[in-house]
DNA sequence: TTTGAGAGTCACCGTGCGGTTACATCTTGA
DNA sequence: TCAAGATGTAACCGCACGGTGACTCTCAAA
C-alpha cells in the first residue's frame, strides 16, 4: 500500500490492528506509547513522532518501502505545490 | 529501499537530495518546512513530524511504501523490545 | 439485565520540537 | 585573495504534542 498522507497510514495501521485481533492498549503496549497516542494516530491526526510510528508499524509487522517514484506526474494528480501552500503555518 | 530508522531515513534523504543537487534550503521551501528541520532530520534526529517527512519525500520524488513484512522473524535480528525499551521513557 | 472490554474524549501538565536569527566554517569560482 | 553559497550549530521562544487519569458510550457475552 502506498502512503501519501497520515490519514492513509492512520487507515492503514487501524485495518491492519483490527485484523491482527489486537486492541488499542495492546498495541500501545507492544510500540512503547500510550493508549492515546494510538487513538490519535489512528483518528488521522496530522502531526506524529515518525520513530514512533515506525515501531507500531514494527509491532503489526509491517515494512515501509521507500523509493524513487518512476512517473512521479502521472502520480494521481497530486498537486504538490498546492499541498505545500496549504500546509505551510499562516505567514502572520 | 526498506526504512527501519530514523536514521535510515536521514541517509536516504541527504543522498537523495545531493543527488538531484537540491540545497537544504530548496529542499526546505519546497516541502514547507525550516532548513533548521531539514538539518535536524537528515542529522537524524530521533523524532520528527511524519506529515512533514511525507511532504518532504514527495518534494524528492519518492514514494512510502508499506506492507506486510512477509519474514517477520528471520528480518534481521532486530529485538524488537529491546529496542521498544530501550526508546521507553525512563519511569522515574 | 448486568458486566466487562474496547474505544472515544476530555482536561491538565511538562517538555521538547520547530521556526527564527545569527554566527562560524568550508568550498568554489571569479 | 575575496566573495558568495552551502552547511552546521547555538540560543531563544512559543506552543502543541504525548502521557496520565477519569469519564462515557457501545456492544457482546454471561
Amino acid at each position: 500500500m502506498i502512503i501519501r498522507t497520515t490519514k492513509d497510514l492512520a487507515h492503514l495501521i487501524r485495518e491492519s490492528r483490527s485484523r491482527k485481533h489486537i486492541t488499542q492498549e495492546g498495541l500501545a503496549t507492544l510500540a512503547g506509547v500510550s493508549r492515546k497516542w494510538v487513538v490519535d494516530l489512528e483518528a488521522g491526526k496530522r502531526t506524529t513522532d515518525i520513530s514512533m510510528v515506525l515501531r507500531t508499524l514494527r509491532a503489526l509487522g509491517l515494512g515501509v518501502d521507500v523509493r524513487e517514484a518512476r512517473d512521479r506526474s502521472g502520480d494521481d494528480g497530486v498537486d504538490l505545490d498546492r499541498i505545500i501552500e496549504r500546509s505551510r503555518r499562516p505567514r502572520r
